[in-house]
DNA sequence: TGACTTTTAAGGGATATTCCCTTAAAATAT
DNA sequence: ATATTTTAAGGGAATATCCCTTAAAAGTCA
């Protein structure tokens, strides 16, 4: 479901788990995520988004381009 | 808290009935989005950036370049 | 100004979703 | 092959969602 989540983060050789304390979550519920099981909220998406220095956009498939405009506070 | 979507909303003049009808949810709903007493979802967002002609990033505050990124699919 | 209309928000509850736990399955390494 | 690491399934308590009714606020106009 979120392929390109998924991808991102085995390009940068991260784990679930990784990715998981990352974002002060259980492992299982980051997988609920990858998969599609659950929807992924805003608040993570959004940290996810600033790891990979990427759009929310990229992250949800709205958009082709990788690069983010300039991030803002 | 959505301050942004509130603006933008009002600039087209549009109520929040009429974004309710838009985004076929009940217009409390759409109230309990626009003050942040609940999250607003991803599928949500993705319409209200198709309407406004914008980007998630930019409905969410995370920068302030207001065009979209071109759009997929 | 006051009555009327339109728009927005509060309270509350049935239902749906979330998050994490345990553990199993799958993948990888030794 | 077996041990280790990584990912996913099942399930349940806790939480959030969505909408209903209705109240409050804002706007209209005689």
């Amino acid at each position: 479901m979120y392929e390109r989540i998924r991808n991102m983060r085995e390009d940068r050789d991260m784990t679930q788990s990784q990715m998981a304390e990352y974002l002060r979550i259980h492992q299982t519920t980051y997988s609920d995520y990858e998969i599609g099981k659950l929807n992924i909220p805003l608040q993570v998406l959004d940290k996810i988004a600033d790891l990979f220095e990427t759009s929310i956009d990229y992250l949800v498939n709205r958009t082709n381009v990788e690069i983010p405009y300039p991030r803002k506070k």
